[in-house]
RNA sequence: GCCCCCGUGGCGGAACGGCAGACGCUACGGACUUAAAAUCCGUUGAGCUUUAUCGCUCGUGUGGGUUCGAUUCCCACCGGGGGCACCA
């Protein structure tokens, strides 16, 4: 047996624990330092405790917050839970226990586990997002929202009390998309583009409406609008929080339904949320999803009139007269405003509220069952049924703006109200869906572009969708498409039917839940349903104590059940709270900057502390949250920096996904009745597998995500328990790269056992045996010296770039070749133990210990290589003839390339493959390789 | 369908224009042991040749290309993973 891990792991816990190791310096004691800050993506505090994930990415960054402190940075590492949320609630409701119980339960199991790993967290820094003085400060950013409105211009956030005071002065105007441009000039205008209107005057307005306006504003508003309801869970979601038409958290059928409920005008942010994305190191298929899900769109806006009915139409409809259709008209979004002469017809959205008035009489019954039957679809069945297209036609025609033709209005639900305007111009000849339409209904299909390279064909067989050259366009024949946009799109602006727009994916963000465990809003709503923002001095406005608090199934929430709470009297007006509360994103999008200053009850983090640590130099943690936590964070943070609230326009500078690691591999025949096989059963021929008894039979090998119905999972304690906390750390990080996906191996983790177990022998020496080591201040011999320097070099390098599986690989190596030693020299146990730290940091402290220390290696300067030690005397270089590996010189370090071709041309094994033949070229690669090419 | 990433020994992986397979696991051999486990030392891509050494051939999913030289760069295909998905 090696070492006693269990009792030398324990005692260095409780030693930096006591001697507060990792705490994190205040910038005033810092002096001069500089800073580091360090982040883990905090984990949600389950019943189920830590998963063999979570330390992954724990032990990743704990490696390099051990290294940075070492490299005298001050290093702030922090820890926390972000503990509202679904899953404890479900579990309350279903034991009847209080959420708030098992919430401490779990945290305390998660920190005594995370303990148990040896990670270097300054736990004095501790962040619960359930806590009331933690909730007292999101709901006071929540009023920063509120309180805040965007000013399209300069885009960014302003105090709604600057909107107020400048509505009342009246100088105002209302761009196209509702946006206030205050103060307009001409070069704001511009930049908004397009026709800009001058609403009522403020003063005309009534009251209410005044009110409306001003909260239609707001960074945080109520809105009612069709959102996501999910019944088994009795609450709204995000869209970020529905896959396919279901809730990301279990999995449940979600419907749309109008609602009153809170947004976050995230939408205000898009551009920016995208440009800055070029200034974060992060990886390129991260940002690639956040432009994605934003899914910033270049195109026209186009008005298509309605064409005033037939007569005979209208003779025979008795409504006509209600309809006037002379101001009429559907505005569609279309990126191909190029194509505009090949639009044959139109399609609405069935929810769009143009439908109902311009549907012809005769068409009306079928019109209504149409959009019955489409709304009684989920948007898991509306996908389902994608591939069909489905429609009826409303009886009506519009005019095409570009040539006053006149093209038939459709429904169909293909066509998505939340998109551009929920209505399309349909070109079938140049786009899928338009062209698959057109089939199915017989519409005109009308060529308009024309391939210009061998990219496709002009065919009415299948439609051509890339960019071309424009034909059949009066206005635009000839022009290649990305001209042709701009000419048409100058022509609409001419004549006022069109312009150029911006649009996007992205919605706002709906951000209340029909839950108990949230924070709740800082928000009393009148008599009349109108929110106002509770006082600073009011929070935080705590969660009341409830022993019934499971969901009501209505958009009221179970807070609306706690009737004492509800009523609040201000003023001698009575108001009721609203009873929503936040989703469990809230806390999450700023806890790192709680952890600068956790303990702050003025305010939300300190300013000169918020300077000195921000931004986030390393921030590691899943994929999964791609477009959630690291959007939403990243559009508060923007928020808070508009206000002058943070320093930064970013939060998280670098930021690394690790991979998932999967259960162990498993194995089983491919036979009509699979059945589970081991490894010895199987051998590899070719590229598959076989059965070693019946090699017919083919054997498949998977590994899937570690789960408990599948039996898979790792439980962290059991592995510390048998191996020890340090073989763990090494094991996961010399699985393979940080960012891969990979396998778990019970098997492979007595590698790192025994390479600890070297390493202390080597050090300390053998218990059983009783074989002490010999550690003596001696030279150490020059190759190993060699190689030192190198480790000392390659180990940094790789700790910076996160490459811990090839740093741990030079430190194995280096042991190994300390086996080889009688004695070691003091000098080379020292820089190996300094190494080994980041990694092993529990066996380096006693091995630091034991040579003779008296302080934790936490704070001993990391060791330094020497450049003039690193390179050999001489070089071994490869000889190679036509690119043929067929010898190896030796020759000095210094010789020149005339000395080095010669000794090739004259090496043994180089003779016959060139003897006789004419030598054509000589390459020689400096310090690499020689090549020989012969005829 | 579109976009992105990845295919290297029995396994995890390394090298990412210049000696393919570092390092670890497994397996095999040896030492220790009465024995086994553990531990330590050695061998371990496939094949040919050889008593052995030496030596040679093949080899990074498949097929092409660029290059003196390709696992690495380019093109096409096959396979795996991830994201988006009626987004106008």
């Amino acid at each position: 047996m090696g070492y006693n891990f269990t009792a030398i792991e324990k005692k260095w816990q409780k030693h930096w624990l006591d001697n507060r190791t990792f705490r994190a310096l205040d910038p005033k004691d810092a002096s001069g330092m500089p800073k580091a800050y360090v982040l883990d993506m905090f984990p949600y505090p389950s019943g189920e405790g830590l998963h063999v994930g979570h330390p992954e990415g724990m032990t990743a960054t704990d490696i390099f917050s051990r290294y940075l402190r070492a490299k005298g940075y001050n290093v702030l590492h922090p820890m926390g839970w972000d503990a509202f949320g679904l899953p404890a609630e479900q579990y309350a409701v279903r034991t009847n226990t209080h959420p708030r119980d098992t919430t401490v339960k779990n945290i305390n199991n998660f920190r005594r586990q995370i303990q148990s790993l040896g990670m270097s967290y300054d736990w004095e820094r501790e962040v619960d997002t359930t806590d009331p003085k933690y909730v007292r400060w999101t709901q006071w950013i929540f009023l920063q929202l509120f309180n805040s409105y965007f000013d399209p211009i300069d885009k960014v956030a302003k105090p709604i009390a600057h909107l107020i005071n400048e509505l009342q002065n009246g100088n105002f105007v209302v761009a196209p998309d509702g946006d206030v441009v205050l103060n307009p000039t001409q070069e704001g205008m511009e930049a908004i583009t397009g026709e800009v209107r001058v609403e009522r005057l403020w003063h005309e307005l009534l009251p209410d409406e005044q009110q409306d306006f001003i909260h239609g504003q707001r960074l945080a508003y109520t809105d009612e609008a069709p959102v996501n309801w999910c019944p088994q869970l009795g609450t709204v979601l995000a869209n970020e929080e529905v896959i396919d038409g279901k809730s990301e958290v279990g999995g449940f059928p979600v419907e749309r339904r109008p609602m009153r409920q809170w947004m976050l005008r995230i939408t205000a942010y898009a551009d920016r949320l995208i440009e800055d994305l070029n200034t974060l190191a992060w990886p390129d298929s991260l940002k690639e999803m956040q432009r994605n899900w934003i899914g910033r769109s270049v195109g026209a806006r186009v008005e298509f009139a309605i064409a005033a009915p037939d007569a005979a139409v209208q003779a025979n409809d008795r409504d006509s007269s209600d309809t006037d259709f002379d101001d009429l008209s559907i505005e569609v979004f279309t990126t191909r405003p190029d194509t505009l002469y090949g639009a044959t017809y139109m399609v609405l959205a069935p929810e769009h509220e143009l439908v109902d008035r311009i549907t012809s009489p005769t068409r009306r019954e079928t019109i209504e069952a149409y959009r019955t039957m489409a709304a009684g679809k989920s948007d898991r069945d509306r996908m389902t049924d994608a591939k069909e297209k489905t429609g009826v036609f409303t009886g009506t025609f519009a005019i095409n703006p570009i040539n006053d033709e006149k093209i038939p209005v459709y429904v169909a639900d293909y066509v998505l109200m939340g998109y551009g305007t929920g209505a399309i111009m349909e070109v079938p000849a140049h786009d899928e869906r338009d062209f698959a339409f057109a089939k199915k209904f017989g519409l005109p299909i009308k060529l308009v572009v024309a391939p210009t390279k061998d990219d496709g064909s002009l065919s009415l067989d299948k439609p051509f969708t890339n960019e071309g050259v424009a034909v059949n366009s009066p206005i635009i024949d000839g022009q290649p498409t990305t001209e042709a946009k701009a000419t048409i799109i100058a022509a609409l602006e001419r004549d006022g039917v069109g312009r150029r727009t911006v649009n996007y994916k992205l919605r706002d963000w709906l951000f209340s839940r029909q839950r108990y465990w949230g924070e709740p809003f800082p928000i009393l709503l009148d008599a009349a349903g109108r929110p106002h923002a509770l006082d600073e001095k009011d929070l935080p406005i705590t969660l009341p104590p409830m022993d019934d608090f499971k969901p009501t199934g209505t958009p009221e929430g179970p807070l609306s059940k706690a009737k004492d709470w509800l009523r609040v009297e201000r003023d001698g007006q009575v108001f009721s709270r609203e009873t929503n509360t936040m989703p469990q994103w809230a806390g999450s999008c700023w806890y790192y900057l709680r952890y600068i200053d956790p303990s702050n009850v003025d305010r939300f983090v300190d300013a000169d502390k918020e300077k000195y640590w921000m931004p986030v130099d390393l921030y590691v943690g899943g994929v999964e949250h791609a477009v959630l936590h690291l959007l939403y964070a990243r559009f508060w943070h923007k928020v808070l920096f508009d206000l002058g609230h943070v320093s930064t326009p970013e939060p998280f500078q670098r930021l690394v996904n690790q991979g998932l690691i999967l259960g162990e591999m498993e194995y089983h025949t491919v036979e009509e009745l699979p059945r589970k096989v081991t490894e010895d059963d199987i051998e590899k021929k070719g590229d598959a597998y076989f059965l070693k008894t019946d090699p017919t039979i083919k054997v498949k090998a998977e590994s899937f995500k570690m789960s408990k119905s599948r039996g898979n999972v790792v439980n962290p304690d059991s592995i510390v328990v048998d191996y020890g906390a340090d073989a763990f750390r090494l094991y996961e990080m010399y699985m393979g790269p940080l960012e891969a996906q990979k396998p778990w191996n019970t098997r492979d983790i007595i590698g790192m056992t025994r390479f600890l177990n070297g390493v202390y022998r080597n050090l300390v020496g053998d218990e059983e045996s009783g074989k002490v080591a010999k550690i003596d201040a001696i030279a150490i011999p020059e190759t190993l010296d060699r190689q030192m320097h190198r480790t000392i070099k390659k180990v940094a390098e790789d700790i910076e770039g996160l490459r811990f599986n090839t740093a741990i690989a030079e430190l194995i190596k280096l042991n190994n070749e300390m086996n080889r030693l009688e004695t070691i020299p003091r000098e080379l146990a020292e820089n190996l133990t300094l190494m080994l730290a980041p990694f092993a940091p529990h066996l380096a402290e006693e091995l630091w210990a034991q040579l003779g220390h008296h302080k934790s290696i936490t704070h001993r300067p990391w060791p330094t290589f020497d450049a003039g030690k690193l390179a050999e005397s001489t070089l071994e270089l490869p000889v190679q003839v036509n690119g043929k590996l067929r010898d190896k010189i030796t020759v000095p370090a210094d010789a020149d390339e005339a000395t080095i071709l010669a000794t090739a041309l004259a090496a043994e094994k180089v003779k016959p493959w060139i003897e006789g033949k004419e030598i054509k070229k000589q390459l020689y690669v400096p310090r690499k390789m020689v090549n020989l090419v012969v005829g």
